[in-house]
DNA sequence: GTAGGGTTAG
């Protein structure tokens, strides 16, 4: 460094004074630095060099030797110096290396060591001729012979030559041969990055574990660093589960050194922690970093905050943003990104728009103002849609569509259009498409499957299916998304017909189907109790590569259990273990409520047992079957008896489905007066009942002839805008004319048709 | 011998 300032900036005197004679013997005794090029040659050799140079023009075998000898050997003795400008302008390495045999035979001095920069130089040309893969090898040998020592930079030059020509085994020799003096951290850096690009990996590693070594001569630099990350960085081996620890260590190591990744690759590196679930020790390496002394820039703190979102810990993005002010690192309009998304996400949509007020206004947020952009607005946009305020979150793109600044993208108008379809609102959804278009945002992918998947869910499959094929004619295509949601509406409706038909469909028009397309379908066929279809789905599921989850292999038990084939859902369980999927509550409820089916209250008792073991309480759900179980069996003391362990000892509270049964199995009893209590019971807990409830119950009281309470009843069922069915106008009907009651029965349902239709 | 972090549909 002090070399090349001076010589650029200063006179030839000072450039005499850091003569090359001193500096360059000294270094190539030393051995411990290296200049790539020599320092200049004092100036009264430039004439020598030039008269050398024309002595050696002619055929070597015409040499005039004496006055070579002269020129050379008389005082002062050649400097290597002297000897490196001669040779580097020779024209070949063969006249480079005649001249050095000229000075080895010719050279009074008994030491071989000045020669070792005039074989640099023969090395050099010869790596820059034809047939240097073989030649530079021969060369090696032949300066081991001739005992002349390699410069730093021969070895250098030599290691990486034999590397690129794929000479590995000669390059490996060449280093271990290498005096411990000249495997100096430049020459190591050579190494590694060969052997990292031979793929010998294990040896690269070791020749790095030395010089990580606090006590060994060389350490790593910044080339080393960067030979060893962007190493690491390929994605496929930061990706690997088992290299990630060791490479945070690797990590760490080297900082000890100073020497660190750069900002990239950190990000890289915390985004690769954080989306596998170790956030934690993103953060720690974060943490040390910052100790040891890294520079970090606000990516990897975004890339930290991200994760720490994605985890809940609130704690700890409120640690990493007072870290990050005091390490004076500022936040910027993606930190505020993270923030009000993640604000968005918890329904804390007010906290979000209330930074963004403070950020639109310029003001300080934090210490710092930061202009949003239009991510922040779609994500504001998208969290009011999401807590069904899609007004204001039109108000928004209203109000800035005004603003030159700022121009809504697809996004912003997908967010609305999800919004209007969640709210029912299709038609504004629609409005909206046809205003993107106008204004020349180009729909997408997304935007299609939202207005299908809305028309879906609002009862409108026909209209989706037509707007599906119109876009796609028009060249906007969906996807499997967009196929899933109309075989969900069609299976909806019990259309089981055409729901494999748009599965078809979508398979002629080259869509491959994902995961949730098979789940969809699978749960389908087997709620319509087609099991072969649904068993023919899930080996094609399968040859696809993907993995039933939990919910879809609980379709299908039920389907099987509702088809009776123990077989089929012993086998479903052992798959699931096979594929390490532990069953689910509701696995052990639709087991529990078979068996209870089938009258095995014993092995229904047992499941029980093991679903409790498995850390898993039972559910209302599991009561249920177990309490219609006993109700079927006529064992409604036991029923009520489970019941009422149940209100007492567990957390679980009845609803309605619970009620209708002990109620139905009560009334079938004939004791609608232990029916009437539960009645107050379920008003108590506020559990709505039913029109099965009302049902079982008038059927119950019309059993005792008990017309008063049954009176008060259609009153609260009235109230209660729980809609009669014909079943109960039959029950009443009957009844209620049989003991002269017509009249309430008329005013009953023209109370019912009154409320029905003013909704 | 590399290119990081925030927004949208089941």
């Amino acid at each position: 460094m002090s070399i090349t300032l001076l010589a650029s900036k200063h006179s030839n005197f000072i450039r005499v004074v850091e003569s090359c004679t001193i500096r360059f013997s000294f270094l190539l005794r030393h051995l411990s630095t290296e200049p790539a090029i020599p320092p200049p040659p004092r100036q009264n050799d430039d004439s020598n060099v030039e008269q050398v140079l024309q002595l050696l023009q002619i055929p070597d075998h015409e040499w005039n030797t004496t006055q070579l000898n002269h020129l050379l050997f008389s005082n002062p003795a050649p400097s290597p110096c002297l000897l490196f400008q001669i040779a580097r302008r020779l024209p070949s390495s063969s006249q480079a290396l005649k001249f050095l045999k000229y000075l080895q035979y010719n050279s009074p001095l008994p030491d071989t060591q000045f020669l070792s920069s005039t074989l640099q130089t023969v090395f050099e040309l010869a790596s820059r001729e034809p047939g240097s893969r073989t030649n530079l090898y021969e060369l090696y040998k032949a300066s081991k012979e001739w005992n002349i020592p390699l410069t730093i930079n021969s070895a250098t030059l030599l290691i990486r030559c034999f590397g690129r020509n794929g000479l590995v085994e000669e390059f490996s020799i060449l280093f271990d041969e290498l005096e411990h003096s000249l495997k100096n951290t430049q020459v190591r850096n050579a190494v590694i990055r060969l052997l990292l690009r031979a793929g010998l990996v294990d040896k690269a590693f070791k020749v790095l574990d030395e010089m990580l070594r606090p006590e060994f001569d060389y350490h790593p630099d910044n080339v080393t660093g960067h030979i060893i990350f962007s190493w690491l960085m390929k994605r496929e081996r930061l990706g690997r589960t088992d290299t990630r620890e060791e490479i945070v260590e690797l990590v760490l190591k080297f900082g000890k050194f100073g020497v660190f990744p750069n900002s990239i690759w950190i990000t890289q590196m915390v985004t690769v922690l954080c989306s596998n679930g170790k956030t934690i020790k993103a953060y720690d390496l974060l943490l040390e970093l910052m100790t040891l002394g890294a520079a970090l820039k606000v990516a990897p703190f975004n890339a930290l905050l991200t994760g720490l979102g994605r985890d809940k810990d609130f704690n700890r993005m409120n640690e990493v943003m007072v870290k990050m002010k005091e390490m004076d690192i500022e936040p910027d309009v993606i930190t505020f990104g993270i923030i009000i998304n993640h604000l968005c996400k918890f329904r804390k949509i007010d906290e979000a728009l209330e930074v963004f007020q403070r950020m639109n206004k310029g003001q300080e947020v934090g210490g710092v103002s930061v202009e949003p952009d239009v991510v922040i607005f779609n994500t504001l946009i998208d969290g009011l849609c999401k807590v069904g305020r899609q007004e204001e979150g039109l108000g928004f793109l209203e109000r800035f569509k005004t603003q030159k600044e700022w121009s809504p993208n697809t996004v912003t108008y997908n967010c609305l259009i999800h919004g209007f379809c969640k709210a029912g609102e299709i038609e504004r959804g629609l409005q909206l498409f046809d205003e993107m278009n106008k204004e020349g945002i180009v729909p997408n992918v997304i935007t299609i499957n939202t207005l299908v998947d809305g028309m879906c869910r609002n009862g409108r499959t026909a209209s989706a299916v037509q707007f599906l094929d119109e876009m796609q004619r028009k060249g906007l295509k969906g996807n499997a998304f967009a196929y899933a949601s109309l075989i969900n509406a069609f299976y909806h409706v019990n259309n089981i017909r055409k729901a494999m038909e748009i599965f078809y469909q979508m398979l002629r028009e080259g869509f491959s189907p994902d995961a949730i397309v098979y789940y969809k379908l699978i749960s389908g066929l087997s709620q319509a109790r087609r099991m072969d279809d649904a068993t023919s789905l899930l080996s094609k599921l399968k040859e696809s590569g993907f993995h039933p989850d939990v919910s879809c292999y609980n379709d299908l038990i039920t389907g099987f259990c509702n088809k009776n084939r123990t077989d089929k859902v012993k086998e479903m369980l052992s798959d699931m273990e096979k594929a390490g999927i532990n069953p689910d509550s509701i696995t052990y409820n639709t087991l529990i409520s078979y068996c209870c089916k089938i009258g095995d209250l014993e092995v229904a008792q047992k499941i029980m047992k093991k679903m409790i073991k498995a850390g898993l309480s039972p559910t209302v759900a599991t009561y249920g079957a177990l309490v219609r179980a006993y109700c079927l069996d006529g064992k409604v003391d036991e029923a009520m008896k489970i019941f009422r362990d149940m209100d007492a000892a567990s957390k679980v509270t009845s609803n309605a489905v619970m009620y209708d049964i002990l109620i139905e199995s009560l009334c079938n009893n004939n004791d609608v007066e232990l029916a009437l209590p539960l009645m107050d019971d379920m008003k108590a807990k506020g559990v709505k009942p039913n029109t099965a409830t009302y049902n079982a119950i008038f059927k119950g009281l019309r059993e005792k002839k008990w017309l008063k309470p049954a009176i008060e009843l259609m009153d609260t069922m009235i109230e209660q805008a729980c809609n009669p069915d014909y079943v109960t106008l039959e029950i009443l009907r009957e009844w209620l004319s049989a003991v002269g009651e017509t009249e309430k029965l008329k005013n009953f349902v023209q109370r019912y048709e009154a409320s029905a239709s003013a909704t």
